[in-house]
RNA sequence: GUGGGUAUAGCUCAGUAGGUAGAGCACUGGAUUGUGGCUCCAGGUGUCGCGGGUUCAAAUCCCGUUACUCACCCCA
């Protein structure tokens, strides 16, 4: 096999589909009961917008994106969904259309990364984005929403780590206040963090390496520098997260490795540990200052977060309840199999998956098959069959089966759907 | 980009005193001349990742290479 997909890239076949269609769709329905439309914005940006908003010192603008010069243009295919939804946003003028906007988006996302478990090239995401509101309530409802969300999609053991970094000049000076406090003990931290001290201080502060660690405990904590306004707002969050019940943990050390954003920051993460370093499922905060970046008549603030699809149903069950056809047709001849492909035909105009096998083989292998695809009903069609205008409807669910006029197949066939099959146990029993 | 692990049937994997390959699952046939799930019997499938080297002989030893995977970095 010599052409394969590319690396970190994966297919998803028809299996794996139908679980990627129930998320989106508990997605949609769920985020459509706070408001949220949907939002599809091109897959192709301009370089520019995220060198621009997401930072050029940050690793996915660095060294992380697939661009690409087009005649005069350069192109970058998106490494997230924020920017672009942004981009849309201020292109449409939609601030002045309407006050608070609410958008989704379900989309793919590429990344040039070194694939590992939970971390792909392309890989996909569902988000949200709010506009037009500072909060903290709009914060503590977006929270909120996501725990109801990845509890609806299954996962069960996780914790919410929420964050403030400040407004943007708020952010600039804790930023240089981090610098001066570790440049002199520059030598005293792990490789990552030298360079880190250049790029991206406030990322020593969740390093893992033991070396940080230490250094990190003793470095003045965000909290304590938020300008009194922010401090308020992160107050205003965590006493609404409180009223809502949403469970959450203060993480003064939690920071995020896009720069646009300000004030509230939040991930949640896994805990069971089976997603190993790519633990958080979900991530976001609120970019106040993007919209206005973006050349905005007026900013506007924003939140929102991004959710990773294939994280979630990597750590959500795997075996759920197989559905499969109302009826599998087994005929005997080419004969039959032209008058089941007429039956199924029919059938299927009442809304009924049909199957007809027209492969010749053995009543037992077709029903074989039948079974495997947990079909709940078998029409077989024989020479008695086709001589006396009938099917034999076997009920593969209850161990029944009739003979039916091939002109009652339809009633005869919704009529065993309304039945309910026997349960596990029975069968077990019956097959002794 | 850095470091580790793995690569044998469609899938999951066995297979070292080097002697050109096995099991389970899946699939097909039969036991049941037209009846599924359990059971029993039978059957097919492999460039042993790729290239080179050592050897009478390499899935097995050596070198290289590619892919996958895990960890770090970073993020969903």
């Amino acid at each position: 096999m010599e052409l394969r997909a590319v690396r970190g890239m994966k297919d998803i076949l028809p299996e794996q589909a139908a679980r990627w269609q129930r998320l989106e769709r508990t997605f949609r329905e769920l985020v459509g009961r706070y408001g949220y439309g949907e939002v599809r914005t091109p897959l192709l940006e301009p370089t520019e917008l995220f060198v621009r908003e997401i930072g050029e010192d940050t690793d996915v603008v660095s060294k992380e994106m697939y661009s690409f010069e087009r005649h005069e243009d350069s192109l970058t295919v998106r490494p997230e969904g924020t920017a672009s939804a942004a981009r849309a946003y201020v292109q449409h003028n939609v601030a002045g259309v309407e006050p608070v906007t609410r958008w989704f988006y379900i989309g793919p996302m590429f990344r040039a990364e070194r694939p590992a478990k939970g971390r792909y090239r392309q890989f996909h995401q569902a988000g949200c984005e709010l506009y037009g509101d500072v909060g903290p309530a709009s914060d503590a409802e977006m929270i909120g929403m996501c725990a109801e969300l990845v509890t609806a999609l299954g996962v069960r053991d996780f914790v919410i780590h929420v964050n403030s970094i400040g407004s943007g000049p708020t952010r600039a000076r804790y930023r240089d206040e981090l610098t001066r406090f570790f440049e002199p003990h520059r030598a005293a931290l792990s490789e990552d963090s030298q360079r880190r001290l250049a790029t991206n201080p406030l990322r020593i502060l969740d390093s893992k390496d033991p070396r940080d660690r230490e250094l990190a405990a003793t470095a003045p904590s965000v909290v304590d520098v938020l300008a009194e306004e922010d401090a308020k707002h992160f107050d205003g969050l965590r006493r609404h997260l409180d009223a809502l019940a949403v469970p959450y943990h203060v993480d003064p050390r939690l920071v995020r490795g896009l720069d646009y954003y300000t004030r509230t920051l939040f991930e949640l993460k896994i805990t069971t540990g089976e997603l190993g370093a790519q633990d958080a499922l979900l991530g976001g905060g609120r970019y106040d200052d993007m919209i206005g970046n973006l050349g905005a008549k007026r900013p506007v603030p924003a939140i929102g977060f991004a959710m990773g699809i294939e994280r979630i149903l990597e750590v959500t069950a795997r075996e759920e309840a197989r559905i499969g056809p109302a009826c599998y047709f087994a005929p005997m001849s080419e004969e039959a199999t032209t008058r089941a492909l007429l039956l199924a035909q029919n059938l299927r105009q009442s809304g009924h998956w049909c199957e007809v096998d027209g492969r010749g083989l053995s009543v037992k292998a077709m029903l074989r098959r039948a079974d495997g695809l947990a079909s709940r009903l078998a029409a077989l069609l024989g020479a008695d069959e086709l001589a006396t205008g009938t099917v034999t409807l076997k009920d593969l669910g209850r161990h029944e089966q009739e003979r039916v006029p091939t002109t009652q197949l339809a009633e005869a066939v919704a009529r065993r759907l309304a039945m309910p099959p026997l349960a596990a146990e029975e069968k077990a029993v019956d097959r002794g």
